[in-house]
DNA sequence: ATCTTAAACTAACGTTTGTTAGTTAATTTT
DNA sequence: AAAATTAACTAACAAACGTTAGTTTAAGAT
C-alpha cells in the first residue's frame, strides 16, 4: 500500500507531465521514457496510469482536509483561521505544485475513488463556507453574499500552483502574509 | 473563413464536451455522437479536430485583448478602469462558459496559433499590470506588490466559468458589482 | 554455488484514435 | 429537366493507445 521509492519517482515524474499537458494527453510511453525505461517497465511498480492519478490527487485532497479540520478546532477569530486556510494553501501549493495540477484540472478521470474526492471536496467548501459565515455573524467579515467570497478566495488560492513557481523570489511564509493582506483588505486604498 | 450555422454548432456541443473532461479525452466520436451524426461527417464542416478548439480559443481571446484595450484607452481613474476589467471577464464569462474552460485549460494543445495566443496573452496581462502601477503611483492602489494583485485579481477572474453556472441566481451586473467590491475591498470588516 | 527477487527488457495484443476516400440522397441553382 | 452543391453515410486506414506475457539480467540471501 504505501508506496516504494520508485514508484514515488513516476508518480513525480508524471506529476510534471500531467501538469504540462493534462493527463488524458500524457501516455504511458510519455511518463517512461521521461524515467529513461521502456512503458511495460512502469507496471512492475504501478497497477495502471490510473493508479497514478489517484494517488495525486487523493492524497493532496485529504492533506486539505487534514489542514482545515485542524485550523477549524482552534480557538482563533475567523479572520485568524482564514489566515491560517491560505497559508495552508500556500504550504501545500509550494511543496507539490506539479500534483496541484491534477487536482485542479484532472480529478474526473478519476474512476474508483471519484466519488470519494467529490465528498472531499464538498467536505472541504462547507467547512471553508462555514468560518466565512460564522465571521460574518461576529461582524469580523462583510455581510456580503458568503459564497461569492468563498468563490473569489478559493480561486485565487486554488491558482497558486500556476504561479508560485514564477515568483521564486518570495518565500512561502512572505508570500501568505501578502496574499493575506490582499484576499483580506482588497487592493483599493 | 467566417463559419456557416453547421461549424458553430459542432463548436458549441464540442465546448460543452471539453469543459466537461478536456479536450484531450474527447474524440472525434464523442462529438458526432452528441451532434447525433458520424465522425466522419463532422469533416464536412471543420478542417480538423485542433480547428474546432483554436476557433473556441483565439476568438475568446481576442474578445479580452479588444475590450481592455477599449478600457484602457477611455479616460477613467483606475480604480473604475478595474472595475471595468471585472464587468468584461463576467460578460464573456457569462457568455460562453463552456468556451472558457478551453482557454483556461486547454491552451498548451493549440499548435498552429499557440504563439499567437500566447502573445495575447502576454499583451492582455501587462495591460492590466500597468493599470494596476499606474493606479498605485496615483494613491488610488495599495502599494503592494502588483504582481501578487495581478495574480489575486486574475485568478478569481478566470475562475468565474466554474461558478457563474452553479449561481444562475445573479444576473451579470450584479455579479460584477459585488465581485468589484469584494475584489477592490476584501472580504475584512 | 544455488535460489530468489527486483526491475529492466522485447514482443505483441486488441482497442481506440484522427482522418481519408468514395458513395448516396436530398436540396438548390441553372 | 439537368447540373451542382450540401451534408450525410459506409468502410477503411495507419498510428498510437494501455496493458499483458514471457524473458533477461544483475544483485542479495541462503
Amino acid at each position: 500500500m504505501n508506496p516504494t521509492p520508485r514508484k514515488l519517482e513516476i508518480i513525480a515524474i508524471a506529476s510534471a507531465l500531467f501538469k504540462e499537458k493534462g493527463y488524458s494527453a500524457v501516455t504511458m510511453r510519455d511518463i517512461a521514457k521521461a524515467m529513461g525505461i521502456k512503458a511495460a517497465s512502469l507496471y512492475n511498480h504501478i497497477k495502471n496510469k490510473e493508479e497514478i492519478l489517484t494517488f495525486i490527487i487523493i492524497s493532496l485532497a485529504e492533506e486539505f482536509i487534514n489542514g482545515i479540520d485542524h485550523i477549524k478546532k482552534e480557538n482563533n477569530s475567523c479572520v485568524d483561521k482564514l489566515k491560517k486556510i491560505i497559508a495552508l494553501h500556500v504550504d501545500i501549493s509550494s511543496n507539490n505544485t506539479n500534483g496541484m495540477a491534477s487536482l485542479n484540472n484532472d480529478w474526473m478521470h478519476l474512476k474508483d475513488q471519484l466519488d470519494y474526492y467529490l465528498t472531499l471536496r464538498v467536505n472541504y467548501e462547507d467547512s471553508f463556507r462555514t468560518i466565512i459565515i460564522e465571521g460574518i455573524k461576529k461582524n469580523e467579515i462583510k455581510s456580503l453574499n458568503p459564497d461569492i467570497m468563498l468563490f473569489s478566495t478559493l480561486s485565487t488560492l486554488r491558482s497558486l500552483y500556476i504561479w508560485i513557481p514564477q515568483k521564486e523570489d518570495l518565500d512561502s511564509s512572505a508570500l501568505a502574509t501578502n496574499l493575506s493582506e490582499v484576499l483580506l483588505k482588497g487592493i483599493n486604498k
